[in-house]
DNA sequence: GTCTATAAGATGATAGAC
DNA sequence: GTCTATCATCTTATAGAC
């Protein structure tokens, strides 16, 4: 028998791994309880209700990506290694079985989650977006990007775009739309 | 009582509008047939099964689209204009409602749908896209856009952009992020 | 074409034994 | 913590009357 968070841990890469595949609406406790190996009313024990699954999925996806970032940022010192490496983790995901980033897969079935996971959601955005922000004004300072307006609108764009391309990426099979539309996105604002 | 094509097309239509605001695995049957008024067995008089229904659902929105774009081409002489107007009509689909573009929604959801839907899907975004890249082929030609490589690069990227605005637009209840995003790709391709 | 009735299975969730 | 058993409800889908 498995202690409480061990189980619990289970049930979430689980959990996350089916909703980037087929969405929150796509997967059942049982599909769920089927791939941890457990029954689905063991699940109920560590998530009430599925919302609660839905929450804590976001939390612990958007604290894996802090930590990412946060190692991008100690490994590259380069804003264009950066944000290559930054895509490159997202091309890693669509590569595994065509997975789509969760919060993005998410922020599409909006109109059917609670609101504190639409919450989430948006907390996850705001982090992403504010990184890319912070890197976009750096290059900017440093004089190799050019682009106009704020950054906080230039990062919006691009967490966007990507978010776009992964879905489109997904819809081909092609994870290299990813690729290309983060190559061609940040050529676009290469200072001249 | 109704004829084929009349009621067909009431479904078709409150379909849509679940699909957009709940996605293809939020709504049901019975959810629909309330909508229309009849009851959810005359529904698979129509659609036999689900997967027919989500298909003419694609069908339906690509052939509108198509006919968005040609009437934007005849209104519009200018590349900017066009683009505008484009972002206009996909802007009218989230002050509705908070509705998202159906294909937007359907890729995301692509895990879990059927293939002849999926292809449907594809020759959505290939249109798109095509018709995109005819625009800024053109913007370039003219000299009133500036963008490195080829234009189905730069078309797949925008449209994957504004996929993902409208994503992130729905998710912050905020209708202006897609135009602030597609405002600004589109200062960023300005020829200067 | 639309209805009632119904099937067969899935779904989120709970009670209570171990 | 996990199980069996069970629940009410929902899901897609079909048969056959009108």
């Amino acid at each position: 028998m498995m202690n409480q968070s061990e189980t619990r841990e289970k049930v979430l890469a689980a959990a996350e791994r089916l909703c980037q595949t087929r969405g929150y609406n796509g997967f059942s406790f049982r599909d769920l309880a089927e791939l941890v190996g457990i029954r689905s009313a063991s699940i109920h024990y560590h998530f009430p209700a599925k919302a609660d699954l839905g929450k804590a999925l976001i939390i612990r996806y958007r604290q894996k990506m802090e930590t990412i970032l946060l190692e991008i940022d100690r490994r590259e010192s380069t804003v264009a290694g950066r944000f290559k490496r930054f895509i490159a983790t997202l091309r890693e995901i669509l590569k595994d079985e065509n997975r789509m980033c969760l919060c993005g897969i998410l922020a599409a079935e909006a109109g059917t989650l609670s609101p504190e996971m639409k919450a989430e959601l948006r907390r996850f955005f705001d982090e992403c977006e504010a990184w890319l922000a912070a890197q976009l004004l750096v290059g900017r300072q440093r004089g190799e990007l050019a682009f106009a307006g704020s950054p906080t609108t230039a990062a919006r764009t691009m967490f966007g775009a990507v978010e776009g391309a992964m879905i489109a990426s997904r819809a081909f099979n092609d994870d290299s739309r990813l690729v290309e539309s983060a190559n061609w996105m940040f050529a676009q604002m290469a200072a001249t």
